[in-house]
DNA sequence: CGTGAAACCGTCGCCCC
DNA sequence: GGGGCGACGGTTTCACG
């Protein structure tokens, strides 16, 4: 169940098309060292057991108009499961809201956002997430700038891990 | 710069991209309502003009064995330019930190982290991250649970806005 | 931006190990 | 079980109108 049933040629899948999901089959296929229909085959078997949920193109939020970004810190009034379960439901609806996690810790729910500018985000502070039900306190911190950003899983790790359970056996 | 030298075809073709990024150039041709060729040049133009960084296949974290989703925030003793660049620096270095934002408030930073599982992440929360030069402090919170967690910006509000600016014209 | 053509690719059936 | 070969249909990607 943890990536126990992949093997060494469908990690290598993975990291590819995690690094350029557009690659064609072939392309792929001659990376990862085998011809273009046990690719394809294994590629599907990714695809149709959850390993790969998508493929997405990375569009550049500022180039677009998205100037904002925004980490919000939320508390509840009530932790009980059906409380929280609205709260994310609200967060789905939410199109500025683009992560919802929750998590331990002093508070309940960190919420990632964009908007095209503040007053766009101080709106939708104030009229929706703030004055939403049962939240308590909402924090917000905006984003000076990213230093990194980077999809997916590191792999490097993965492999690492792999050979230290390979050479445990 | 704001998205202004872009027009309905070409948000539409990164709306699509960004929802599919594997789709074939004559279904993306077909759905924005033109013919292939050019949809291509369009593709190739927004590429090169930064518009699209790249296409990524979004994989299970989970299903790959990373049980561990969490998020880091980091204080700094110097803020100055050079420290900042230095900690930044840093951050792309480390494999488990997928993300590195600098805030404003009370944090100077947070780090999205991934890992196998929590003594990982524990090894290098006290031997890499809080025992690094410069880093005052560090809360973590683990992520309990992700109730969205969707890629990219939200194209009905780009539209929402484009129509807003058009009819006060 | 569209059309046509050529090269390439995705995909299937079949054979092999 | 998985991988390779060959072939057909669709796609990418030109040059040109």
């Amino acid at each position: 169940m943890a990536g126990s049933k992949l093997d060494e040629i469908d990690r290598k899948i993975l990291a590819e098309l995690q690094a350029d999901g557009r690659m064609t089959n072939v392309e792929l296929a001659k990376r990862v060292g085998i011809s273009a229909p046990p690719c394809l085959r294994r590629v599907r078997t990714l695809e149709d057991a959850g390993y790969i949920r998508g493929y997405h193109a990375d569009v550049s939020a500022r180039d677009l108009g998205f100037e904002v970004q925004v980490f919000a810190m939320v508390g509840l009034v009530s932790q009980a499961e059906v409380d929280l379960s609205v709260f994310e439901g609200k967060c789905r609806e939410w199109p500025l809201v683009r992560e919802c996690h929750m998590l331990n810790g002093e508070v309940d729910f960190l919420l990632k956002c964009v908007a095209p500018d503040l007053s766009t985000f101080q709106s939708f502070l104030t009229e929706q997430l703030t004055s939403a039900d049962n939240v308590a306190s909402v924090k917000t911190s905006l984003v000076i700038r990213c230093a990194k950003d980077v999809p997916g899983v590191p792999f490097e790790i993965l492999e690492e891990r792999v050979r230290q359970l390979e050479s445990g056996l």
